[in-house]
This record gives C-alpha cells, structure tokens and sequence, in this order.
DNA sequence: AGCTGGTCCTGATGGC
DNA sequence: TGCCATCAGGACCAGC
C-alpha cells in the first residue's frame, strides 16, 4: 500500500516527466472515488502546463497556472505510463494525454493512467484563486512532514500530552507527524524499542527523541529502496514493482525476530495489526 | 477535546 | 471445483 514513501518514490520519477510537459486531455471514466472526482476537472486541466509536482504527506500535488490536482492512492491506487493506443484497463478511473508543451499534433506524447481498484484514493482540485494549496480542506489540518527541519522527539512529546491512545494508534491519526502508516508505524516502534500499546502521553521525551529518529531512518530507507524497484514504473508498459523493504516486524508473526530471536507478535489496535517484538520493545 | 467504531471498495484467502 | 463469508486497510466522520 502507497505510504509515504512509495509516494515520494512516485514524485521523484514523476516530477521530471511531467514538469514542464501540458495536459493534452484528461478523462474520467469512474468518478466515484473516496471522494467524487471533480466533473470538470478535464476542462480545468486542458492544456495546462505542469508546473511542479509535489508532495505533502500521502498526497501527490501536480501544480498548474490555475490550480493544483491532488491525488491521493489510498491502498491500492497507482500510475501507469501507456502508449496513445493502448487499451484502458480494469479499474482505470482517470486518464491523462501528457504532450509536449506546445505540441499541435494530438498524437504526441503518452497516457497517465490512474488505476485503483479498491477506489480508495482521490483526486481533488484547489483552485488558485483560493489561495496556497495548504488551505485545501485535506491539508489545512495536516501535522508536520517527518523531513521537514522542525520534526524532532520534542514535537511528538508536545503533540502527545493527553494523549492517552497507545502510541501505535497516536501514530497513525497522523496527529503527531503524518505519512507512517500501518508498515511503518510497526517498523519505527521496533527499531525505537517502544512497544506499541504504551500510551502516547506517558513516552519521555528521550524515548520520544529515538523514536523521531526511527521514524526518519525507517522511512528514508523504504524510499532508498523504492528507488530500485520504480527504474521501470516510468517507462511505457512498465510497471511498479512490489515494493520489497525487508520489514523488521510487520507481517512477520511467529517468525523469529531478526535481532533477539524470540518471536514477533501481532496485536490489533484501532482496528489495525500491530506487528512487534516483545523481546525487544517495552 | 479525545476516542471508538463505521464506512467506502475489491481481491485474496480459506472453509466446506 | 465452486461458492460464500471474511478480512485487509487510509483516513474521514458521526456520535458519544
């Protein structure tokens, strides 16, 4: 499922494609996503010259003179590069004709396929004349970025206190530091030595302060080795391969953990697995 | 204000 | 072999 990472792995490919390139055309085939694609989004994007593509937190922002697109991938959404005349495949619910920036001929360029079968993602439109894309109502309330300078043990002890949620569950609200989902959260107790049911308030600062780092390390490397795997994902018919971090804990119940052998456990919190080792998190 | 549980959706899985 | 029930999961949101 797209995390943080896996997304910052997308822009990373993306942003060199599309920046600088124009929309030729976008089409919706399935509007009914977590929310409803807006229904003149082909007519806002038209010919619209790409001028940055971002991120913040899980969503992907494609920045034009008008307005900013944000996508979201929810747990199974993807992009496909596809050639003019390809086939539109199950569970393609956008697609966008990317061409070169003053191209006449209709021809040139490539299709930008959104594929999402459980239709948990989103795309959404802020116009620009309702001011900077943080104002968007899927935005305003995000917490900080786990790269942003400002992110440290110091800010999720400020953000915990009374807080009484079991830290895993503090983690993913995203209340405290947003993009550690499910994968992650699991993986950065673990290497923080936290474990996962420990209420957020009563975490010293200290502990706080590895876990800040755990999060940074986990995170950068999942996008060190998304790199890898996404080699193909711009290419025409490529696709995005599975991604394949060597997790610590998740999905590893029963298994011997990799540091002190004893085996990992998996607990459900907020309805949500939590994967850890009770060995070496306490 | 904080917390719990419901909700959207489809594909994978397992039982019979 | 086929059918059906169950479950996973991001993140919002209603209701306590």
């Amino acid at each position: 499922m797209p995390e943080l990472p896996e997304v910052e792995v997308v822009r990373r490919a993306l942003a060199p494609q599309l920046e600088g390139q124009q929309i030729v055309s976008c089409v919706i085939h399935q509007a009914q996503l977590r929310w409803p694609v807006p229904a003149d989004l082909p007519v806002l994007l038209k010919q619209q010259p790409v001028l940055e593509v971002s991120r913040r937190s899980k969503y992907l922002l494609w920045t034009f003179p008008n307005g900013v697109l944000l996508l979201h991938f929810g747990m199974t959404g993807k992009l496909r590069w596809d050639a003019l005349d390809s086939v539109r495949q199950t569970h393609d619910h956008l697609t966008w004709h990317i061409g070169p920036p003053d191209a006449r001929p209709a021809e040139a360029g490539l299709l930008l396929q959104l594929n999402d079968s459980r239709r948990f993602g989103a795309a959404l439109w802020h116009p620009a004349q309702a001011g900077p894309v943080a104002n968007h109502p899927r935005l305003a309330g995000l917490a900080i970025e786990p790269f942003d300078d400002a992110f440290d043990g110091a800010h999720l002890y400020r953000a915990s206190r009374s807080r009484q949620v079991a830290i895993k569950t503090f983690l993913l609200a995203g209340q405290g530091v947003v993009g550690v989902g499910n994968i992650y959260a699991s993986e950065s107790l673990f290497r923080a030595g936290i474990h996962p049911a420990t209420s957020a308030q009563r975490i010293s600062l200290l502990r706080y302060q590895r876990l800040a780092e755990a999060i940074r390390q986990v995170l950068t490397a999942a996008i060190a080795a998304g790199g890898s795997s996404l080699r193909d994902y711009a290419a025409p018919g490529g696709e995005l391969g599975a991604f394949q971090t060597e997790t610590c804990v998740y999905g590893r119940e029963g298994l011997a953990c990799r540091v002190c052998g004893q085996p990992i456990k998996r607990i459900v919190q907020a309805q949500r697995s939590t994967f850890y080792c009770a060995g070496c998190q306490h």
